[in-house]
DNA sequence: CACAATCAGGACCAAGTCGGTCCAGTTAGG
DNA sequence: CCTAACTGGACCGACTTGGTCCTGATTGTG
């Protein structure tokens, strides 16, 4: 199904309302239990995106009193392969990719040594060239937008 | 980790295998439990791909005895975009996609509605654009090949 | 100086899905 | 008529994922 984890959707909610400062935006930063509430995500799911975020640079942290999270690079600057790798890990379609970790049940006769890394490479590309202010507008009125890779079949 | 299934892994062996015709190239199709031995995958597991490769139409099938399977068009005109899509059903990276079953747990604050069209869409273009060939060729020796997706960053 | 608020990192458990196997039924050739 | 092979389904075990919680470290505030 080539589905990305919930997590990652979580993660793409988190970092829009994280750029949006929040109703009282009367810091840089923003608590985890203030964003739960603004976007419905349970805290406690909140707070371990906010945790892979930070571990990933794409989130700042402030700990102690008074602390919470703020965006260390605007939105435009976020694709979505970032998020993913953050949350989810290394984009990788199979088991055996690059570097292969030598799991392979077939290795006698394994026919698709490698051939997944061009697909791979191709994924990497189309998602890194969406960033999270793309997917922002597109979910506002918009039919007005440059339209660049919507061109699908 | 934006993975395919293995099953989807196993489909493009075992189309490949399909597309070479076997040691024994006595006929046009090739049994279930040939491919299998073949290809070191499993004989129950190459059936049930086979099954939901013929469901597809990738692969044509002969009942009854000496019956078997064959490939409905050249490798060069199935891409990865098909495979994925008889083998793991439709390309979606999330479950709130186009049509939208309607199960979104956070519906009143749902930031992500539709949002990830735009993703799907780009994804589905590039899976589109490789075919088996693609794959195939990418395997052997390989520094000329046309590079056409290659280019990634 | 002590307390409280907040992040950090991990362990932990339940649930859904996936990988894989098998069985009964149908079709076609020898 | 019998055998070989596909068809379609159910079925079960195992792994990953989603989600929760607990303990510790850090820092601003009273």
């Amino acid at each position: 199904m080539l589905r990305v984890s919930k997590l990652t959707d979580y993660a793409v909610v988190v970092l829009t309302r994280l750029s949006e400062g929040g109703v009282t935006d009367d810091g840089a930063v923003q608590t985890s239990p203030a964003i739960a509430g603004l976007t419905g995500v349970p805290e406690p799911t909140v707070a371990k995106v906010l945790k892979a975020l930070g571990t990933s640079g794409l989130v700042l942290s402030q700990r102690g009193a008074r602390g919470g999270y703020r965006l260390s690079r605007p939105l435009e600057t976020i694709s979505v392969a970032d998020v993913i790798a953050a949350v989810d890990g290394p984009i990788a379609l199979t088991a055996c990719v690059d570097g292969g970790i030598g799991g392979c049940d077939v290795h006698g006769v394994c026919a698709v040594k490698g051939r997944w890394d061009l697909v791979n490479d191709s994924i990497r590309q189309a998602l890194g060239a969406i960033t999270l202010a793309d997917m922002r507008d597109a979910a506002i009125p918009a039919p007005f937008r440059v339209a660049d890779l919507t061109a699908a079949e």
